[in-house]
DNA sequence: GAGTGGTCTAGACCACGGG
DNA sequence: CCGTGGTCTAGACCACTCG
């Protein structure tokens, strides 16, 4: 045999633990030693298994609570990790020249629900930006945007002709919260238009609204053109 | 000043970098202090800050190279994490009964790209299962689902009317890798039909792909009902 | 109450990769 | 090369919560 020794890092513990579950030596539902028992048994500290487990907790693996234990989750709630591009990078990925286009850009007063969603004081506006991001210079994305304009100062007097508001946020206000819910619409006539589609085809929307802190900053529709894909790993 | 001591938690440190990210002390693309200095500077050990910095790098925040050092991030890639729920869970959260009805179950040839996606044998056949899941007695999402028998074993003896194959699996063939692609697609004549929808409905789509380690285990298309949205927090 | 995971410490060695 | 982050150790105390 020219197996190597078993390196006792916190990944190889992970792998352990993992391989044990699935050859169901530990199948769903089964309690795990404790922390200072698999330390004993892989010969390593027990920061060394609390990585590992933890670990493996965080992606929904297993269940543990103090006092009651470390078992193997019975319905795993799988957690994927979406990366969320900017739509720049999302068309170089595709390796077509990205382009943006400004479509209208006006500080005026906002739907009720946006208004709502931005927390804002009564009659006050909001800056509506709706802007098209092309790949290859066809349209790829449809953006339409409010800003809450006292939680991004700057942004009145910002030039959003070459840069997208996302862009823009992104660097004068970054690191926020934020919500993301997707789902698929039919075109309407004003998105079709835009988009070089037919009124009625389904389009995957993307609604964003970012908060700093507790402030909301921005809310975003994005339509995305007829086929596009959104992929993430579990 | 009725200020509590700061605690030196992982945690605390972690709030304190992000607030000096947040009032652009540091602002994007700063290099900030080596985990030596900072755990001088907060009077704590190296191993806490570390806690408190990969945290950070892991959602994106900062961005670590040995050596290098470690900066805040220019043009964050933002990670949202979706938690997948069975759509039994999804259903009940609705506040309403779920349902599942199995529509077909047959041993048979797939098409080819999901013979591809399974990897199978020339000629072999796959377990293909057609299934509804419903919410209050009407259609929540139709599930389309092809299993590799030899990757799943059990399942072709599997009793699928009362369970859902997702969950068959869930319970037999636990904590798999996959990819997910989320789609809008219009309804063709035999999904409206099932969903009871107009054919052309624009429809939220998921596929799914499953492996257990590099062996497919099943793809799984899944055509939800019209409305649907699905929510991710950042 | 007592057992479990959660965390912190002080120190050490190592792997990577920029200069 | 050599500074940086990545990790491991041995020990300790704490917080939570189950029984």
């Amino acid at each position: 045999m020219t197996d190597t020794p078993p390196p006792r890092t916190w990944q190889a513990i992970r792998a352990e633990v993992l391989a044990r579950i699935r050859h169901r030596r530990w199948p769903p539902g089964t309690m795990i030693p404790n922390e200072a028992d698999l330390a004993l048994e892989f010969g390593c500290a027990r920061a060394t298994v609390n990585r590992a487990l933890r670990d493996l907790a965080e992606s929904g693996v297993l269940d543990r609570r103090r006092k009651a234990g470390t078992r193997v989750a019975e319905a795993p709630v799988r957690r994927a990790v979406l990366s969320i591009p900017l739509i720049r990078d999302e068309v170089a990925a595709l390796g077509q020249p990205y382009g943006y286009a400004l479509l209208s850009r006006a500080l005026e007063s906002p739907p009720a629900p946006v208004h709502a969603s931005l927390a804002l004081p009564p009659d006050t506006d909001a800056l509506h930006i709706r802007a098209l991001h092309l790949a290859g210079g066809t349209p790829f994305a449809l953006e339409d945007r409010w800003i809450n304009p006292a939680a991004a100062p700057g942004a009145l007097e910002a030039d959003m002709t070459t840069l997208s508001a996302n862009e823009w946020l992104v660097r004068h206000a970054p690191f926020t919260e934020g919500r993301l819910s997707f789902s698929a619409i039919a075109a309407d006539a004003a998105t079709a238009a835009q988009l070089g589609c037919a009124p009625g085809t389904a389009l995957f929307r993307l609604d964003r609204s970012t908060l700093d802190g507790t402030r909301p900053v921005t809310v975003a529709q994005i339509s995305y053109r007829p086929g596009y894909r959104l992929d993430m790993v579990i």
